[in-house]
DNA sequence: ATAGGTGCAAATGGTTTGCGAAAAC
DNA sequence: GTTTTCGCAAACCATTTGCACCTAT
C-alpha cells in the first residue's frame, strides 16, 4: 500500500509546537503574516517560510481550514467540529461566523440533481451589518 | 453630487470591445492571460496590463463577475440574468455550473439571523463527478 | 483641447523553494 | 545514522503601477 505525504512520519518540532497552539488559541482567523508575527514574539528566531511550510503540512493533515476571507490573502483557523460559513461586511470588515441546516439540504440536492459527490462547501457571503447600514444616513 | 468611478465618461477603445467580445463569445470561464492569449491573435500589441486594468473596470462595472475556482488565479465571465454558482470536479477540474431556489431561502435565513444585508453570494463546492468517481475502482 | 487609455518595463506582495546547517527520531 | 525540518535568501507568479506617448471624445 503506498503511503501518501500526509501519512509519511512527521516530527515534532518546537515550531510546529509553537504555531499549532497560537492557531488554536487563536479568536480570529489568522494570515501567514499574523501569525508570524505572534510566532515571533515567543520565538525570535522563527522564520517566515517555516509559517508558511507548516501551514500547508497542517492544511493537509486536516488540523486547520484554509479560508479566502479577502481578494490577497489566505487566513487559516483551528478545524472544530461544527461546519460553519462567513459573512463578510463590506462596510467595517467584520467577519460573522454562522451555521445553518439549510446548507445540507442544498448540498443534497447538487449531488442528486449533478451526480456529484461533494467534499468541500465554501459558501462566502458578503454585505452589510445593521450598524454600517445605520451609519450611511 | 459625487460622481463616482464607475459613472465616469469612459471611452470605447478598440482594445475594450475585443476583450468584451472575447469574454461574451466565450463558453468557459477564463483568466487573465487566456484572454490575453485570444485577444493577442485579433491584436498582436496588446499588453496583459491592458487586460488586467480593463477587466477590472468591467467588473466594476458590472459586465463581468469574478470568480476564484482555483487557488491562485481569478476567473471572468460574462454577467448573465440567472444567479448561479460552482462546483469543481478535484479529479478532472470540470467545472459544472448550477442553480438552485433553495439558496435564497439560506441567505433570507442568514439575513434574518445575523442582521445583515447580504449583497454578494459565493458558493463554492468542490468534490468528484460521477465519471471520476468510477475511475476510482 | 483634454481627460482618459495604452504599451512597456519595473514594482508589489503573498507564497514557494533550493540549499547547507541543525534537529528529531 | 538517517530522515526531515529549519532559517535564509532568492525565486515565483499573478496582479498592479509609473511613465511617456497616444486616442477617443
Amino acid at each position: 500500500m503506498k503511503i501518501n505525504r500526509n501519512q509519511r512520519r512527521r516530527p515534532v518540532t518546537p515550531q510546529r509546537k509553537l504555531l499549532l497552539s497560537i492557531i488554536q488559541e487563536a479568536q480570529r482567523h489568522l494570515d501567514a503574516k499574523e501569525l508570524y508575527r505572534r510566532a515571533i514574539e515567543r520565538d525570535p528566531s522563527i522564520s517566515l517560510a517555516t509559517v508558511y511550510r507548516n501551514l500547508r503540512l497542517f492544511k493537509e493533515q486536516g488540523l486547520i481550514e484554509e479560508r479566502r476571507l479577502d481578494e490577497t490573502r489566505r487566513y487559516y483557523e483551528s478545524k472544530r467540529s461544527g461546519e460553519h460559513q462567513h459573512l463578510v461586511c463590506r462596510g467595517c470588515g467584520h467577519v460573522i461566523e454562522f451555521e445553518t441546516p439549510l446548507i445540507r439540504n442544498l448540498i443534497e440536492e447538487v449531488e442528486r440533481q449533478n451526480n456529484f459527490l461533494v467534499s468541500r462547501v465554501e459558501l462566502y457571503l458578503e454585505g452589510y451589518c445593521r450598524e454600517c447600514r445605520e451609519e450611511r444616513d
